[in-house]
DNA sequence: AACTACTCCTGGAGGC
DNA sequence: TGCCTCCAGGAGTAGT
């Protein structure tokens, strides 16, 4: 599902095909996608040309002559353009597949750039949404999400990222990670993957982290962002990545498979609801857990 | 403050 | 083949 590294994807392909052309047409598939402020319409952007394109955590906006839309992609969203004499690109949820023919049955909406370019948003489940804006709204309006740092700005330094968790102290790591006001990027996939590189179970309360673990955990998540970003994010569908199939993700969607680093098999849990993967080995459940040791394995057993 | 349950949705998987 | 149920989850909200 789109977490930060596909929506960068989605940015980066935007910002470098799409930038500084006009719209041409476009044609609304499915109406609920889009909340409009009042005397906003997506008929106003014929003619007009797409000046800019930003991201904070998962939301992207899309800056336009007569007013902005700034979309979230949830849980199954994809963004794919193609046609005109552009390489063309496709970020988000795999399904329908990034090369299927466009528009698919649940493509919401499509914009049409000179010369000959289409840009579709495309939703399964149907809860990715667009909202229109005035142009000079949508600072105030991201900042109302009240967003932490971003995981590629600057602004997400190892001190920063302490700071936020002293707030959270009696938190347990996996949900804290899940939380957009703590750092903003971070969706379940890469919460698996970052707490996997980081040695640390997803149930470890946030207040009995050592120095070490913290630094262990912010390096973590640094390292599965240098990771997914390039690639533009792992695929996974059904909790299973989708072919091809490289070393990452390590451990998320590979339930039964050998952690990459010791062989020890990958087992799943449920955290705060959410299907949760770790390697029991490397990631031990944390002492004077109520859990205790070896709960991990015998809740995966479903004991 | 932290957690659970529910809502929004569809389609794939598995059971029979 | 064809029903049926379960499950996946980002984020907002309400309740505990």
């Amino acid at each position: 599902m789109p977490e930060l590294p596909e929506v960068e994807a989605a940015r980066r392909g935007i910002a470098e095909q799409l930038a500084g052309r006009a719209v041409t047409g476009l044609e609304l598939y499915r109406p609920r996608l889009i909340q409009a402020a009042p005397g906003l319409d997506l008929d106003l952007l014929p003619g007009h040309r797409l000046l800019e394109v930003g991201r904070w955590g998962k939301y992207l906006w899309l800056v336009f002559e007569p007013l902005a839309a700034v979309v979230h992609l949830k849980l199954t969203g994809q963004l794919v353009a193609r046609g005109g004499s552009i390489p063309g690109f496709a970020a988000g949820h795999p399904v329908p597949p990034y090369d299927a023919p466009l528009p698919h049955k649940s493509t919401a909406l499509r914009l049409d750039f000179a010369p000959g370019i289409q840009l579709y948003l495309t939703d399964v489940r149907h809860f990715a949404r667009v909202w229109l804006l005035p142009v000079d709204e949508v600072d105030n309006y991201v900042e109302s999400f009240a967003l932490g740092p971003d995981l590629l700005s600057p602004d997400f330094s190892f001190e920063t990222f302490c700071r936020r968790l002293e707030r959270r102290q009696a938190g347990r790591l996996k949900p804290t990670l899940l939380d957009q006001s703590v750092v903003a990027g971070i969706g379940n996939i890469y919460a698996d993957e970052s707490l996997w590189q980081a040695r640390l179970h997803p149930e470890q309360v946030v207040g009995a982290l050592s120095e070490d673990d913290l630094a262990r955990l912010y390096e973590g998540i640094q390292q599965t962002m240098r990771l997914a970003v390039p690639i533009g994010g792992a695929r996974i569908l059904h909790g299973k990545a989708v072919p091809p199939v490289g070393e990452f993700p390590f451990v998320h969607g590979r339930e039964g498979q050998p952690c990459p680093r010791c062989g020890t098999t990958i087992v799943k849990l449920q955290v705060n609801g959410r299907g949760t993967y770790l390697c029991p080995h490397c990631q031990p459940a944390p002492v004077g857990s109520p859990l205790g040791a070896g709960a991990t394995q015998r809740l995966a057993a479903g004991e």
